[in-house]
DNA sequence: CCGGTTTTGTTTGCTACCGAACGGAGTCGG
DNA sequence: CCGACTCCGTTCGGTAGCAAACAAAACCGG
Protein backbone atom coordinates (compact mmCIF):
# COMPACT_ATOMS: atom_id res chain seq x y z
CA UNK A 1 0.00 0.00 0.00
CA UNK A 2 2.47 2.61 1.24
CA UNK A 3 5.33 1.46 -1.07
CA UNK A 4 2.98 1.29 -3.88
CA UNK A 5 2.18 4.97 -2.67
CA UNK A 6 6.24 5.75 -2.91
CA UNK A 7 7.16 7.82 -6.31
CA UNK A 8 10.37 6.04 -5.30
CA UNK A 9 9.13 2.76 -5.69
CA UNK A 10 7.13 3.44 -8.89
CA UNK A 11 9.91 4.51 -10.48
CA UNK A 12 11.74 1.91 -10.02
CA UNK A 13 9.16 -0.62 -11.49
CA UNK A 14 8.66 1.95 -14.23
CA UNK A 15 12.53 1.87 -14.65
CA UNK A 16 12.42 -2.39 -14.38
CA UNK A 17 9.50 -2.93 -16.70
CA UNK A 18 10.90 -0.58 -19.38
CA UNK A 19 14.64 -2.79 -18.99
CA UNK A 20 12.48 -5.82 -19.10
CA UNK A 21 10.94 -4.62 -22.51
CA UNK A 22 7.85 -5.90 -22.06
CA UNK A 23 8.44 -9.00 -20.47
CA UNK A 24 6.33 -10.19 -17.43
CA UNK A 25 7.46 -8.47 -13.93
CA UNK A 26 5.84 -9.99 -10.19
CA UNK A 27 6.46 -7.24 -8.65
CA UNK A 28 4.49 -8.11 -5.75
CA UNK A 29 6.49 -10.86 -5.32
CA UNK A 30 9.66 -8.93 -5.73
CA UNK A 31 8.65 -6.63 -3.08
CA UNK A 32 7.76 -9.07 -0.48
CA UNK A 33 11.03 -10.90 -0.63
CA UNK A 34 13.38 -7.93 -1.08
CA UNK A 35 11.53 -6.45 2.03
CA UNK A 36 12.28 -9.60 4.08
CA UNK A 37 15.86 -9.17 3.01
CA UNK A 38 16.43 -5.28 4.25
CA UNK A 39 14.18 -6.29 7.18
CA UNK A 40 16.64 -9.27 8.51
CA UNK A 41 19.82 -6.84 7.74
CA UNK A 42 18.35 -3.68 9.63
CA UNK A 43 16.88 -6.37 12.41
CA UNK A 44 20.21 -7.81 12.49
CA UNK A 45 22.24 -4.70 12.47
CA UNK A 46 20.55 -2.95 14.96
CA UNK A 47 21.37 -5.83 17.44
CA UNK A 48 24.76 -6.09 16.61
CA UNK A 49 25.27 -2.91 17.22
CA UNK A 50 23.15 -2.06 20.23
CA UNK A 51 23.42 -5.02 22.31
CA UNK A 52 25.51 -7.70 21.14
CA UNK A 53 28.94 -5.96 20.24
CA UNK A 54 28.77 -4.78 23.79
CA UNK A 55 29.19 -8.72 24.92
CA UNK A 56 31.42 -9.38 21.63
CA UNK A 57 29.11 -11.48 20.34
CA UNK A 58 28.19 -11.92 16.44
CA UNK A 59 23.99 -12.46 15.70
CA UNK A 60 25.02 -16.18 14.93
CA UNK A 61 27.05 -16.65 18.41
CA UNK A 62 24.09 -15.21 20.20
CA UNK A 63 21.60 -17.58 18.13
CA UNK A 64 23.95 -20.28 19.47
CA UNK A 65 24.39 -19.11 23.07
CA UNK A 66 20.59 -18.87 23.17
CA UNK A 67 19.91 -22.09 21.80
CA UNK A 68 22.46 -24.14 24.18
CA UNK A 69 20.87 -21.99 27.00
CA UNK A 70 16.98 -23.51 25.98
CA UNK A 71 17.82 -26.73 25.25
CA UNK A 72 21.18 -27.35 27.59
CA UNK A 73 24.33 -29.51 26.04
CA UNK A 74 23.69 -30.37 22.34
CA UNK A 75 25.53 -32.86 19.85
CA UNK A 76 27.30 -30.75 16.90
CA UNK A 77 24.60 -31.49 14.13
CA UNK A 78 21.54 -30.75 15.83
CA UNK A 79 23.13 -27.44 17.33
CA UNK A 80 23.79 -26.73 13.66
CA UNK A 81 20.24 -27.79 12.31
CA UNK A 82 18.87 -25.45 15.44
CA UNK A 83 20.79 -22.43 14.80
CA UNK A 84 19.32 -22.81 10.87
CA UNK A 85 23.66 -22.87 10.01
CA UNK A 86 25.57 -25.11 8.11
CA UNK A 87 27.87 -27.59 10.54
CA UNK A 88 31.27 -26.20 8.98
CA UNK A 89 29.79 -23.00 9.72
CA UNK A 90 28.66 -24.18 13.17
CA UNK A 91 32.30 -25.53 13.89
CA UNK A 92 33.62 -22.13 12.91
CA UNK A 93 31.09 -20.23 15.74
CA UNK A 94 31.76 -22.83 18.51
CA UNK A 95 35.34 -21.94 18.02
CA UNK A 96 34.69 -18.37 18.27
CA UNK A 97 32.44 -19.08 21.24
CA UNK A 98 35.17 -21.73 23.07
CA UNK A 99 37.93 -18.35 22.54
CA UNK A 100 35.83 -16.35 24.47
CA UNK A 101 35.24 -18.77 26.92
CA UNK A 102 31.25 -18.72 26.90
CA UNK A 103 31.02 -22.44 25.48
CA UNK A 104 33.01 -25.89 25.73
CA UNK A 105 33.02 -29.04 23.67
CA UNK A 106 32.99 -32.22 25.33
CA UNK A 107 33.43 -35.50 23.31
CA UNK A 108 30.94 -38.43 23.71
CA UNK A 109 32.48 -41.76 25.13
CA UNK A 110 30.18 -43.92 23.74
CA UNK A 111 31.03 -42.61 20.23
CA UNK A 112 34.10 -41.37 19.58
CA UNK A 113 32.99 -39.32 16.19
CA UNK A 114 30.46 -37.42 18.16
CA UNK A 115 30.78 -33.92 20.05
CA UNK A 116 28.64 -32.18 22.36
CA UNK A 117 28.26 -28.14 23.15
CA UNK A 118 27.49 -27.02 25.96
CA UNK A 119 27.57 -23.71 28.18
CA UNK A 120 30.36 -22.47 30.51
CA UNK A 121 29.59 -20.71 33.91
CA UNK A 122 30.69 -17.51 32.47
CA UNK A 123 28.62 -18.19 28.96
CA UNK A 124 25.35 -18.94 31.54
CA UNK A 125 25.55 -15.47 33.01
CA UNK A 126 26.40 -13.86 29.92
CA UNK A 127 22.83 -14.90 28.31
CA UNK A 128 21.05 -14.53 31.33
CA UNK A 129 22.37 -11.13 31.17
CA UNK A 130 21.92 -10.51 27.69
CA UNK A 131 18.73 -12.04 26.73
CA UNK A 132 16.38 -9.51 28.58
CA UNK A 133 18.13 -6.74 26.83
CA UNK A 134 18.00 -8.19 23.60
CA UNK A 135 14.46 -9.05 23.74
CA UNK A 136 13.75 -5.62 24.40
CA UNK A 137 15.24 -4.92 21.72
CA UNK A 138 13.31 -7.13 19.90
CA UNK A 139 10.23 -5.52 21.27
CA UNK A 140 11.64 -2.05 19.81
CA UNK A 141 12.02 -2.91 16.57
CA UNK A 142 9.02 -4.10 16.15
CA UNK A 143 7.49 -1.42 18.38
CA UNK A 144 5.53 0.11 15.41
CA UNK A 145 2.97 -3.41 15.02
CA UNK A 146 0.12 -4.29 17.42
CA UNK A 147 0.20 -7.87 19.09
CA UNK A 148 -2.07 -8.60 16.08
CA UNK A 149 0.16 -7.10 13.25
CA UNK A 150 3.65 -9.26 15.14
CA UNK A 151 1.33 -12.39 14.95
CA UNK A 152 0.22 -12.25 11.55
CA UNK A 153 3.73 -10.72 10.23
CA UNK A 154 5.09 -14.30 12.26
CA UNK A 155 2.67 -16.42 10.43
CA UNK A 156 2.91 -15.14 6.93
CA UNK A 157 7.01 -15.69 7.41
CA UNK A 158 6.34 -18.66 8.82
CA UNK A 159 4.39 -20.01 5.39
CA UNK A 160 7.52 -18.44 3.20
CA UNK A 161 10.39 -20.18 4.97
CA UNK A 162 8.21 -23.40 4.41
CA UNK A 163 7.95 -22.71 0.78
CA UNK A 164 11.42 -21.52 0.47
CA UNK A 165 12.84 -24.51 2.58
CA UNK A 166 11.21 -26.65 -0.05
CA UNK A 167 14.57 -26.19 -2.58
CA UNK B 1 -1.62 -18.23 15.38
CA UNK B 2 0.04 -21.17 13.21
CA UNK B 3 2.66 -20.82 15.20
CA UNK B 4 1.44 -20.80 18.78
CA UNK B 5 -0.17 -24.68 17.80
CA UNK B 6 3.12 -25.92 17.31
CA UNK B 7 3.93 -28.14 20.83
CA UNK B 8 7.38 -27.45 19.45
CA UNK B 9 7.40 -23.56 20.54
CA UNK B 10 5.61 -24.02 23.01
CA UNK B 11 8.24 -26.39 24.57
CA UNK B 12 10.10 -23.17 23.74
CA UNK B 13 8.30 -20.95 25.59
CA UNK B 14 7.84 -22.52 28.42
CA UNK B 15 11.45 -23.32 28.48
CA UNK B 16 12.60 -19.70 28.59
CA UNK B 17 10.35 -18.75 30.96
CA UNK B 18 11.32 -20.92 33.28
CA UNK B 19 15.15 -19.84 32.24
CA UNK B 20 13.99 -16.17 32.73
CA UNK B 21 12.51 -16.95 36.29
CA UNK B 22 9.25 -14.91 36.01
CA UNK B 23 11.31 -12.03 34.30
CA UNK B 24 9.20 -10.58 31.27
CA UNK B 25 9.20 -12.25 27.80
CA UNK B 26 7.94 -10.66 24.82
CA UNK B 27 7.41 -13.58 22.92
CA UNK B 28 5.64 -12.25 20.55
CA UNK B 29 8.36 -9.44 18.97
CA UNK B 30 10.54 -12.75 19.21
CA UNK B 31 8.75 -14.64 17.29
CA UNK B 32 8.46 -11.98 15.01
CA UNK B 33 11.95 -10.87 14.55
CA UNK B 34 13.73 -14.67 14.36
CA UNK B 35 11.09 -15.39 11.55
CA UNK B 36 12.26 -12.26 10.14
CA UNK B 37 15.82 -13.94 10.24
CA UNK B 38 14.77 -16.83 9.53
CA UNK B 39 13.20 -16.23 6.38
CA UNK B 40 15.72 -13.69 5.20
CA UNK B 41 18.21 -16.99 5.03
CA UNK B 42 15.72 -19.55 3.67
CA UNK B 43 15.22 -17.07 0.61
CA UNK B 44 18.65 -16.34 -0.05
CA UNK B 45 19.92 -19.90 0.04
CA UNK B 46 17.35 -20.98 -2.15
CA UNK B 47 18.28 -18.25 -4.35
CA UNK B 48 22.01 -18.57 -4.02
CA UNK B 49 21.75 -22.60 -4.82
CA UNK B 50 18.60 -22.47 -7.52
CA UNK B 51 19.88 -19.72 -9.69
CA UNK B 52 22.73 -17.26 -8.66
CA UNK B 53 25.05 -20.41 -7.93
CA UNK B 54 24.90 -20.82 -12.14
CA UNK B 55 25.73 -17.41 -12.93
CA UNK B 56 28.93 -17.32 -10.16
CA UNK B 57 26.83 -14.74 -8.39
CA UNK B 58 26.31 -14.56 -5.26
CA UNK B 59 23.38 -12.52 -3.57
CA UNK B 60 24.81 -9.14 -3.10
CA UNK B 61 26.66 -9.38 -6.36
CA UNK B 62 23.06 -9.95 -7.89
CA UNK B 63 21.90 -7.17 -6.17
CA UNK B 64 24.45 -4.51 -7.32
CA UNK B 65 24.06 -6.16 -10.37
CA UNK B 66 20.33 -5.08 -10.54
CA UNK B 67 20.66 -1.68 -9.34
CA UNK B 68 23.32 -0.94 -12.13
CA UNK B 69 20.97 -2.23 -14.48
CA UNK B 70 18.07 -0.08 -13.53
CA UNK B 71 19.35 3.42 -12.13
CA UNK B 72 22.81 2.83 -14.65
CA UNK B 73 26.33 3.76 -13.91
CA UNK B 74 26.79 5.13 -10.41
CA UNK B 75 29.17 6.96 -7.92
CA UNK B 76 30.43 4.24 -5.59
CA UNK B 77 29.18 5.67 -2.29
CA UNK B 78 25.37 5.61 -3.93
CA UNK B 79 25.34 2.62 -4.87
CA UNK B 80 26.53 0.88 -1.77
CA UNK B 81 23.51 2.84 -0.28
CA UNK B 82 21.73 1.61 -2.75
CA UNK B 83 22.22 -2.27 -2.20
CA UNK B 84 22.36 -1.42 1.76
CA UNK B 85 26.11 -2.55 2.12
CA UNK B 86 28.96 -0.84 3.80
CA UNK B 87 31.37 0.62 1.41
CA UNK B 88 34.36 -1.35 2.75
CA UNK B 89 32.02 -4.61 1.38
CA UNK B 90 30.92 -2.87 -1.72
CA UNK B 91 34.60 -2.63 -2.64
CA UNK B 92 34.72 -6.33 -2.35
CA UNK B 93 31.47 -7.00 -4.04
CA UNK B 94 32.32 -4.84 -7.01
CA UNK B 95 36.20 -6.57 -6.97
CA UNK B 96 34.61 -9.94 -7.36
CA UNK B 97 32.04 -8.75 -10.04
CA UNK B 98 34.98 -7.11 -11.95
CA UNK B 99 37.29 -10.23 -11.88
CA UNK B 100 33.74 -11.90 -13.34
CA UNK B 101 33.85 -9.30 -15.98
CA UNK B 102 30.38 -7.97 -15.13
CA UNK B 103 31.39 -4.20 -13.69
CA UNK B 104 34.17 -1.81 -14.59
CA UNK B 105 35.29 0.98 -12.41
CA UNK B 106 36.10 4.61 -14.30
CA UNK B 107 37.44 7.42 -12.50
CA UNK B 108 35.82 10.46 -12.34
CA UNK B 109 37.77 13.38 -14.09
CA UNK B 110 36.11 16.21 -12.06
CA UNK B 111 36.57 14.87 -8.43
CA UNK B 112 39.67 12.31 -8.68
CA UNK B 113 38.89 10.77 -4.80
CA UNK B 114 35.33 9.15 -7.03
CA UNK B 115 35.15 6.19 -8.73
CA UNK B 116 31.86 5.18 -10.43
CA UNK B 117 30.57 1.36 -11.37
CA UNK B 118 29.04 0.18 -14.35
CA UNK B 119 27.78 -2.49 -16.17
CA UNK B 120 30.05 -4.24 -19.38
CA UNK B 121 28.08 -5.60 -21.96
CA UNK B 122 28.87 -9.15 -20.64
CA UNK B 123 27.03 -7.72 -17.46
CA UNK B 124 24.05 -6.40 -18.76
CA UNK B 125 23.84 -9.70 -20.86
CA UNK B 126 23.50 -11.41 -17.79
CA UNK B 127 21.35 -9.57 -15.84
CA UNK B 128 19.05 -9.05 -18.66
CA UNK B 129 18.70 -13.14 -18.82
CA UNK B 130 19.02 -13.74 -15.00
CA UNK B 131 16.53 -11.33 -13.73
CA UNK B 132 12.98 -12.92 -15.43
CA UNK B 133 14.58 -16.28 -13.45
CA UNK B 134 15.28 -14.35 -10.33
CA UNK B 135 11.78 -12.81 -10.35
CA UNK B 136 10.21 -16.29 -11.25
CA UNK B 137 11.81 -17.80 -7.86
CA UNK B 138 10.62 -15.15 -5.87
CA UNK B 139 7.13 -15.54 -6.94
CA UNK B 140 8.04 -19.50 -5.71
CA UNK B 141 9.25 -18.35 -2.47
CA UNK B 142 5.83 -16.53 -1.78
CA UNK B 143 3.87 -18.95 -3.56
CA UNK B 144 2.06 -19.74 -0.51
CA UNK B 145 0.47 -15.95 -0.22
CA UNK B 146 -2.08 -14.08 -1.97
CA UNK B 147 -1.68 -11.05 -3.69
CA UNK B 148 -2.63 -9.00 -0.60
CA UNK B 149 -1.21 -11.05 1.21
CA UNK B 150 2.62 -10.59 -0.43
CA UNK B 151 1.30 -6.79 -0.05
CA UNK B 152 0.39 -6.79 3.83
CA UNK B 153 3.53 -8.96 4.07
CA UNK B 154 5.53 -6.31 2.34
CA UNK B 155 3.97 -3.51 4.11
CA UNK B 156 4.76 -4.47 7.97
CA UNK B 157 8.29 -5.11 7.06
CA UNK B 158 8.52 -2.03 5.78
CA UNK B 159 7.41 -0.34 9.34
CA UNK B 160 10.15 -2.89 10.78
CA UNK B 161 13.06 -1.57 8.54
CA UNK B 162 11.83 2.24 9.26
CA UNK B 163 11.73 1.20 13.25
CA UNK B 164 14.91 -0.59 13.07
CA UNK B 165 16.30 1.75 10.73
CA UNK B 166 15.81 4.00 13.78
CA UNK B 167 19.19 3.09 15.55
C1' DC C 1 36.75 -60.77 12.08
C1' DC C 2 37.16 -57.93 7.83
C1' DG C 3 36.38 -54.90 3.93
C1' DG C 4 33.19 -51.66 2.24
C1' DT C 5 29.82 -48.24 3.48
C1' DT C 6 27.87 -44.67 6.30
C1' DT C 7 28.10 -41.22 9.77
C1' DT C 8 30.27 -37.25 12.06
C1' DG C 9 32.78 -33.24 12.73
C1' DT C 10 36.69 -30.71 10.88
C1' DT C 11 39.49 -28.61 7.35
C1' DT C 12 40.07 -26.09 3.08
C1' DG C 13 39.25 -22.50 -0.10
C1' DC C 14 36.48 -19.04 -1.19
C1' DT C 15 33.22 -14.94 -0.79
C1' DA C 16 30.77 -11.67 2.08
C1' DC C 17 30.41 -8.51 5.54
C1' DC C 18 31.62 -5.04 9.13
C1' DG C 19 34.18 -1.20 11.77
C1' DA C 20 38.16 1.31 12.09
C1' DA C 21 42.11 3.19 10.31
C1' DC C 22 44.18 5.14 6.35
C1' DG C 23 45.89 8.23 2.56
C1' DG C 24 44.96 10.95 -1.25
C1' DA C 25 41.93 14.73 -2.92
C1' DG C 26 38.99 18.61 -2.45
C1' DT C 27 37.53 22.81 0.37
C1' DC C 28 37.45 26.77 2.99
C1' DG C 29 38.84 30.38 6.33
C1' DG C 30 42.20 33.52 7.03
C1' DC D 1 48.42 30.46 -0.74
C1' DC D 2 48.25 27.32 3.19
C1' DG D 3 46.95 24.80 7.14
C1' DA D 4 42.94 22.49 9.15
C1' DC D 5 39.17 20.04 8.09
C1' DT D 6 36.18 17.15 5.42
C1' DC D 7 35.13 13.73 1.99
C1' DC D 8 35.90 9.47 -0.66
C1' DG D 9 37.15 4.92 -1.57
C1' DT D 10 40.42 1.35 -0.15
C1' DT D 11 42.83 -1.47 3.05
C1' DC D 12 43.23 -4.13 7.26
C1' DG D 13 41.89 -7.39 10.65
C1' DG D 14 38.45 -9.92 12.08
C1' DT D 15 34.07 -13.05 12.05
C1' DA D 16 30.57 -15.46 9.40
C1' DG D 17 28.98 -18.28 5.96
C1' DC D 18 28.93 -22.14 2.36
C1' DA D 19 30.20 -26.49 -0.44
C1' DA D 20 33.28 -29.96 -1.08
C1' DA D 21 36.84 -32.81 0.41
C1' DC D 22 38.52 -35.26 4.27
C1' DA D 23 39.80 -38.43 8.26
C1' DA D 24 38.36 -41.00 11.90
C1' DA D 25 34.97 -43.88 13.96
C1' DA D 26 31.14 -46.90 13.81
C1' DC D 27 28.43 -50.20 11.43
C1' DC D 28 27.24 -54.19 8.79
C1' DG D 29 27.05 -58.11 5.59
C1' DG D 30 29.34 -62.10 4.78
Amino acid sequence: MEDRASPRLLDAERLIQARLGGRPLDFDSMLAVSNIYRAATAVRRRAERGVLAQFGLSWGGFTTLWVLWVWGEMRTADLAEECDLSKATLTGVVKTLEKRGFVERRQVESDRRRVTVALTGAGLDTIERLFPRFNRYEGEMVRELSTDEKQALAGLLRRVIVAAGQA
